[in-house]
DNA sequence: ATTTCATTATACCAATCGGTATACGAGCTG
DNA sequence: CAGCTCGTATACCGATTGGTATAATGAAAT
């Protein structure tokens, strides 16, 4: 691994443990073993590192939710293959997942949260597109495909947040993938 | 108004627009319109700041939150009630509740989180309270009123950032809010 | 052997950070 | 008037902030 893969991995980390404003470039630039120079060599500015890692791992996740659409499942498969692609994602790239979740409810005033916006709105434009899409089978939902899909990815942030901080072990069971998915589509009693 | 609490108004603000970390002590006693030493006089520091806001608009949350539950509804009204004080509040303490939000998804190391901590687990001990207590009417929830209680949350959060932030007319309706809790009670399909 | 180019470090910048030592002035009390 | 307390400002602290000018490196190419 490269001194700029180094760098990102250690800016993400810090990232994650302080926060996008308290993490110092004099503090990423150490845990990489490098000095300042070296990082504003391969990245513009510590913005442009923010931005970098956006890029690289945001694509990951936007291009697993395409790969589910691309597979024309019947809706309640595709929200539940969804709902595995956000889980799964959130626990492998779980500093980078749970940046993005921090700095989503940030204020909107801080240029962490501008870069980080363009990701975020991609991926609910994509959840939206699934319940656009699912219209023929859901029958008419009075413009409420954005609610749908806040709410839908609202859910699954929060189980993320229960089950992915605590043990680690078989949390990602397909029965409570389902569990989660049935509770949105069903609500609690059922 | 009072120095003291001009200094905390101008201080929740800042905290809300820019972010706990990003806002500078400097900036606050500017808008506020004294040094720095006199906000020193009233707090003990920074994050002494932030404690007190928590600590002053808290407990004017938790207090309703005590006064719905005291008042011994069924279940489904006080889900009701729960979600109409959320809301309210929401919508009148815009900038503490929001600021909350993000310091709850906020980095765990962050000292900032760590101070709001307290004001959000006493938040969800109350709500998974509700459930358990509930217990009679909704049958076993094979220990899942914790699990409840955080979607609840997370829904009424999700919908609070859709319709508290756009238009500020009738968002606020008894309908939407009906809509809100019978989407978490009965889920998307009804 | 020399030039070239990508990469890295030394040493520094002005600005800002959170926080404070000290003193000044207003109002109350003796 | 003297003394005391409350509230406030001037002026400063050391540390750290994000960022950079400059030069030394080392390997590859000529």
């Amino acid at each position: 691994m490269d001194n700029r893969e180094v760098i990102l991995q250690c800016a993400l980390e810090l990232f994650y443990r302080r926060g996008y404003d308290a993490a110092g470039v004099q503090e990423i630039v150490e845990m990489a073993g490098i000095t300042k120079p070296t990082m504003y060599y391969y990245y513009k500015s510590k913005l442009g590192l923010l931005e970098a890692l956006i890029e690289e791992k945001g694509e990951l996740l936007l291009h697993r939710i395409l790969e589910v659409q691309s597979k024309k499942l019947r809706f309640e498969e595709q929200l539940y293959q969804l709902a595995k692609v956000y889980l799964d994602f959130g626990r492998r790239e779980h500093y980078f997942y749970f940046l993005m979740l921090g700095l989503m409810y940030s204020s909107t005033e801080s240029e962490a949260h501008k870069a980080a916006m363009p990701f975020i709105s991609r991926q609910y434009e994509l959840i939206i597109d699934t319940f656009v899409r699912a219209g023929d089978y859901l029958g008419n939902m009075n413009g409420r495909q954005e609610q749908f899909a806040i709410g839908f990815l609202g859910v699954i942030n929060c189980y993320m947040m229960v089950y992915n901080e605590k043990s680690t072990e078989n949390m990602l069971s397909d029965e409570k993938i389902y569990a989660v998915v049935h509770q949105f589509l069903h609500g609690i009693y059922s």
